[in-house]
DNA sequence: TCCGATAAAGGTCATGCTGACCTTAAGCGG
DNA sequence: CCGCTTAAGGTCAGCATGACCTTTATCGGA
């Protein structure tokens, strides 16, 4: 390779920013301001700066996106999308990544111009044709990414605080795989892990039950044997 | 996004094919003909071309290095690599494929012009210096894709003839994980899984033990509960 | 022709994980 | 003080796994 001419293309990251909002499983998506799809939601995205990084211009998107620091998220590549006609005014190949936050304190500071809005993802699948580009499937392969990884890792705590309680844990492996778990076999199974989880001493405000331990992601990203899924 | 200039990067296909030769876990690699890093090992792959999807300049490329028809390969993505320095002439953005096939026929029928041959991916894993750019990485990555998805997929059968006996099933698995598994209860787990294979109802030719029963992949793809990896 | 080697196929049994379900603990509000 | 709510921990049957053994079927050599 490389012996021919270097075909030119545009190289773009476009992101997937899931979190759980009041019980819901929501994206960060933003309001197209210019043609092709002009006013059709979009995954917030950008084109790859020189002398940067895949993950960097991932990271520097989710800043601007966001107004917050990339710093708490947890981001990783998704793939690449390079269909011809994917975007109507040329060639450009797109990087998606994903990124997993708790709820974010500021719900939409875009500091981008452009109007950015959650919006909850199970109503996004269901209907192909609410997204602007191939975003549609960029944000269903995201999510099956991240619906799959839940199972074998600690991916879950990304949503949770930095000190949450296994009903906060639970809840989000509830509301990701709109699935009911076992609270009591939940505890068993994630406390038995060795160090998936490690105990912060203090116990949680009340809720108007017996207060709950505290608890902190441990050494162990990987759970094995991987939490039954169905 | 799109509002700016649009960058232009070079994209490139790169892929990891890979097979099992003679009881090892093999890599198609190329020698570079040009600099830079020329001489050196790396895998095959080239420019995007106008009009073409991503996987279809997977195709083509395989197509090209193998000199096969792409027909019975199993190609899917890993994932882009976008690191600015990643090749000394420029920007190249290179989203890499890997591809599993059985052992084939013509052992190194490259259409190109570079020479290919198949290398044990042992060796390479173990030292990083021998590839170009940075397809040690690539390798890396790949190969690791291909170990995680034999324990819940039948990824495996893309290493055996359409019909195989469950011996060479089994010899799949541990060559690619570099294990010995116990052969009753491998027999056990995937003729368990339903759909998982069927049996072609003739038998093996001999091998100086009883005639083993030949299978074909069944409907399944997935192996549920997933095949312990440990 | 018989026998041993070889590999396939199938069975047994203890162990560990899971799902379903129940009991106890600890705080809050009336 | 009592009842409600949530956390935490326990019990028990069912299933999958790992270790190991027995039987079946073919080949090659004595």
């Amino acid at each position: 390779m490389f012996g021919e001419v270097m075909p030119q293309s545009a190289v773009a990251v476009d992101l997937v920013i899931l979190t759980i909002r009041g019980d819901e499983f929501q994206v960060l998506l933003v309001e197209r301001a210019k043609q092709p799809f002009l006013g059709a939601l979009a995954l917030p995205g950008g084109f790859l700066e020189p002398g940067e990084d895949l993950a960097q211009a991932a990271h520097r998107e989710l800043a601007e996106e966001t107004g917050l620091s990339a710093d708490g998220f947890h981001i990783e590549q998704v793939g690449g999308y390079g269909a011809p006609e994917r975007d109507p005014r040329g060639r450009v190949v797109s990087i998606c990544y994903m990124a997993l936050a708790p709820d974010l304190p500021a719900p939409t500071a875009g500091g981008d111009a452009r109007a950015a809005s959650w919006v909850p993802v199970g109503e996004l699948l269901a209907g192909p044709e609410r997204l602007a580009f191939d975003h549609h499937r960029l944000l269903t392969d995201a999510v099956e990414q991240a619906r799959d990884k839940l199972s074998y890792t600690n991916l879950a705590v990304s949503f949770c605080p930095p000190r949450f309680t296994i009903s906060q844990l639970r809840r989000a492996y509830e509301i990701v795989w709109d699935v009911r778990l076992d609270p009591s076999n939940f505890r068993r199974k994630v406390t038995g892990v060795p160090g998936f989880l490690v105990a912060a001493g203090d116990e949680s405000a009340p809720t108007g039950g017996r207060p709950a331990t505290l608890y902190e992601p441990g050494p162990a990203t990987r759970l094995h044997p991987a939490l039954p899924r169905d």
